[in-house]
DNA sequence: ATAAACTCTCCTGTTACAGGAAAGTAAAGA
DNA sequence: TCTTTACTTTCCTGTAACAGGAGAGTTTAT
C-alpha cells in the first residue's frame, strides 16, 4: 500500500507518516524501482497505534517504547501500566497549573472594568514587582 | 546597567533577555564603545512586565500586544481586558481537553492488573481499530 | 499520448529559548 | 601594571513534531 492510502486508513497526514518513516518510528518497505514506501498491513496497524497513543498524549519518544512493549510478546503489562500512570500524572500535574492560572487571571479580569478609560487593574498587576 | 544585572532584576536568563532583544521586544540601548547592551530602569521594568505575563502563559506576541498597551497612555483597559479573557478562554478549553484524556487514561489503567504476564488491555485499546 | 494525481527528496519555518564556541571587554586582585 | 577572573558579544546548533512548498520523478486515467 502505498502513503497516501496508508495514512488515510491511520487518520494521519502523509507528512506525518513520511516523518514517522524517517525518525524510524514505522519503517515501511522501500521499493527499490521506484523509491516508493510501501506499507504493510501491520504497519497501518502501527500507524494506528502511534496516532491513538499521540492523540493521548504522548510523547513520540514514549510510542515508540509503547510500540516496542506492543510488539514484545514476552513483556508484563506492568511496565506499560507505570508508563501510562506516568502519562497520567504528568497530564494531571498540568491541570494543576493551568487552573491555577485561570483562576489568577480570571480575578484579575474580573477586577477590570473593561470600559474606555485606560485605568486597567490587569496591567497593574502584570507591572507590579510582586 | 548591563544585562547580568538586568536579568537578574527581572527574573529572567541572560539568554531570554538577549533573545527578547533580538526580537524587538526590549530593546535596550546599545553603547557604541563596546556593543554592550545597557538596560535602563524603564527596561528592566518591561522585562519584568514580560516575564510575569509569559509566567501567565501569555505567547510572546500577545506579550507584544499587552506591552504596547502598557505603554499607551490612551488605550482603553477594554483591550486589555479583551486579550485576558480570550486566554482564559484557550486555558479553559486546554484543561477541558486536558481532564478528558486522563479519564480515559485512568479507565485503561484501572482495567489493567499491572502485573508479570503479557495480558494489557491499555495496549489492546491502544491497537483496537476505534 | 497527455494530463492529472501521487510520490520522492530537500529546504525552510514554527515557538521560545538553551548550550556552547571563540573572541572581545571590564573589574578586581597581586 | 599585569594577570586572572568574570562578564559580554555574535554566531551556530538543537529542541518537538511536524507543515508548507519547490522541483523532479512515477503512476494512473482518459
Amino acid at each position: 500500500m502505498k502513503i497516501g492510502k496508508a495514512a488515510q486508513h491511520a487518520g494521519l497526514s502523509v507528512k506525518t507518516v513520511r516523518y514517522y518513516a524517517d525518525i524510524g518510528l514505522v519503517t515501511p518497505y522501500q521499493d527499490t524501482q521506484n523509491s516508493y514506501r510501501d506499507y504493510s498491513q501491520d504497519d497501518v496497524a502501527k500507524l494506528q497505534f502511534v496516532g491513538k497513543a499521540r492523540r493521548y498524549d504522548f510523547s513520540i519518544d514514549e510510542c515508540r517504547d509503547l510500540l516496542s512493549l506492543y510488539q514484545d510478546k514476552s513483556r508484563s503489562s506492568s511496565e506499560v501500566k507505570a508508563l501510562t500512570l506516568e502519562k497520567i500524572e504528568q497530564i494531571d500535574q498540568k491541570i494543576t497549573e493551568l487552573t491555577s492560572l485561570k483562576s489568577e487571571l480570571s480575578r484579575l479580569a474580573t477586577s477590570c472594568n473593561g470600559d474606555h478609560r485606560s485605568d486597567c487593574p490587569i496591567l497593574d498587576a502584570l507591572s507590579s514587582s510582586s
